[in-house]
RNA sequence: GGUGCCAUAGCCAAGUGGUAAGGCCAAGGUCUGCAACACCUUCAUCAUCAGUUCAAAUCUGAUUGGCACCUCCA
């Protein structure tokens, strides 16, 4: 598998170290809902993780839950997220992470992003973070200044290397409302273990060497890392933001502690973006899975609306868009279930599958281009020398990674009324209410009553159904 | 100020030197009592300029425009 690597700034061809693909992705922060932009970077991990299995790779993925708060920058006049959460729901930072935690999964749900094998929370990870903060300091990477552990970014070489970036290009806080902490020897250093908290009601603190306090925004992901997939992981996700600072000090802690590499891929996903920008939870309208569906899409319209494009392209975001996938969406699952719907005895030609198989995988291969697996899904559906049953086969194969939930079983009935052949989707416990409707309107068609026909169709769909007028059936199927 | 990414039809988007995939929309048509669905047909020379080459959307340079990163962030 071809994988674009920011290590080293180009496409490489992925090879797991051992067999297992040791696969880590930073988790969110759980201190408000998820919008739909930092989904994409979950998504995108859902998809590799799929592909790589596909692919025949087996992986090993690990996730953490971010339930620590982070101040919102690195010097003493941020806020503490988790808190700030907390005092605008008149919640405990407890309460806040498990209900944020909770919601984080189900909109995963919703958009079929299979959970993580490992998920852990940076809470239960304590000793850890202090055991490794110790050892880093026994070699001296770190030093003490006013209650605070901090790593020394001077103590090694190469921590510009995943950002691509030169020190002296490097402008301090340059962004408005970042200020600079004044006890760093280096703008660059990162804070490991912060005793000194300004808020009165700090809810999370631990004891320490170093005092009571909590640890820095780095350290939980190398721990929980190190401690789940060991010295070594092939994969590190994460958005393209986390590249530095996050991802930066992780490698220094992460290797200084190890004495040797540990990430052999670093992989980022690019950003949705609104047509102003970025998007954000401040500005702007606040887009969840939940709008979404208040807005009456379907939630796996985003995931396809996601495919079609590259996970290293930054994609804007419209509604104009998003109804376009819908649209393109509900077509494909339409196109697919009556295919599930109609019977065929068809030839098989073991050698086509196989092209269209290889395609799939290709396209994948190649730096997951989900753009053209979906164009080789399509081929497939039009593929007028295979057989529904051989294309199905293919189709269902190809959701294990797309998850686009295509392969949902079709309940199917064909009933005869009279000499016409009617064949019911999906009918479930309308059934009966139905099939008298739809006797009812043959009757009024015969009659040509076609107002009468018209009103019968108007209470199917109002059943939440789509009558077909067909050649040899009538085709009845739920929305 | 520094750095990086990007620019393909109304929209999304593939393409990485050999003469523009795919999807949505739109238009015309077949079917239909009408409609929906389905199916068929049509719909771009790739931001601009210059260069390299037998050949460029694809390489080089410049220009213009957009976005991002430079300690909240997916």
């Amino acid at each position: 598998m071809e994988l674009y690597n920011t290590l080293s700034k180009r496409i490489e061809e992925f090879v797991p170290e051992n067999g297992v693909v040791k696969m880590y992705t930073c988790g969110p922060t759980v201190y408000h809902y998820a919008h739909i932009g930092n989904l994409r970077t979950y998504l995108f991990e859902d998809v590799l993780e799929k592909s790589l299995r596909y692919l025949g790779y087996p992986v090993k993925r690990c996730m953490n839950i971010t339930d620590v708060g982070h101040l919102e920058n690195d010097s003493d006049d941020g806020e503490d997220k988790m808190l700030k959460g907390a005092k605008r729901e008149g919640k405990t930072v407890w309460e806040i992470a498990e209900h944020y935690t909770n919601t984080f999964f189900k909109d995963c749900e919703k958009l079929n992003i299979q959970k993580p094998e490992i998920v852990e929370k940076a809470t239960d990870h304590v000793a850890e973070y202090i055991q490794m903060i110790q050892a880093l300091e026994a070699k001296g990477y770190t030093y003490f200044a006013e209650g605070n552990v901090y790593f020394d970014v001077s103590k090694i070489t190469g921590y510009f290397e995943l950002s691509g970036k030169k020190e002296e290009d490097l402008k301090v806080a340059v962004r408005e409302g970042v200020s600079v902490d004044q006890n760093k020897k280096s703008p660059f250093d990162f804070v490991l273990w912060f005793t000194k908290s300004k808020f009165e009601h700090q809810a999370m603190k631990w004891e320490s060497p170093w005092g009571v306090g909590y640890p820095g925004w780095h350290i939980e992901c190398s721990a929980i890392a190190l401690k789940y997939l060991g010295e070594r992981v092939d994969i590190h996700c994460g958005g393209v933001d986390n590249i530095f600072p996050h991802h930066t000090n992780e490698i220094a802690q992460a290797e200084s502690y190890l004495g040797h590499k540990w990430v052999d891929f670093w992989c980022h996903g690019e950003h949705l973006n609104d047509q102003s920008g970025k998007m954000s939870k401040s500005k702007g309208e606040f887009l969840t899975v939940s709008l979404l569906e208040e807005k009456g899409y379907n939630p796996l319209c985003y995931r396809y609306f996601c495919l079609g494009s590259h996970y290293r392209n930054q994609l804007v975001f419209s509604y104009e868009s998003l109804e376009m996938a819908s649209k393109a969406y509900e077509k494909l699952i339409n196109r697919i279930k009556e295919m599930r719907s109609i019977e065929e005895e068809g030839k098989t030609d073991p050698e086509r599958v196989e092209v269209y198989r290889r395609k799939f995988k290709e396209a994948l291969a190649n730096d997951l281009n989900t753009s053209n697996a979906l164009t080789v899904l399509y081929e497939v559906l039009k593929d007028e020398t295979m057989s529904n049953h051989e294309k199905l086969n293919l189709v269902d194969s190809f959701d294990e990674v797309l998850s686009l939930s295509l392969t949902e079983e079709v309940n199917e009935e064909k009933i005869t009324i009279g000499e016409q052949m009617v064949m019911l989707i999906n009918a479930g416990e309308e059934k009966e209410e139905l099939l008298a409707l739809v006797d009812l309107r043959m009757k009024a068609k015969q009659e040509k009553d076609f107002s009468r026909a018209d009103a019968l169709r108007e209470k199917i769909e109002a059943l939440g159904f789509l009558i077909k007028d067909g050649r040899d059936q009538i085709l009845v199927s739920r929305k």
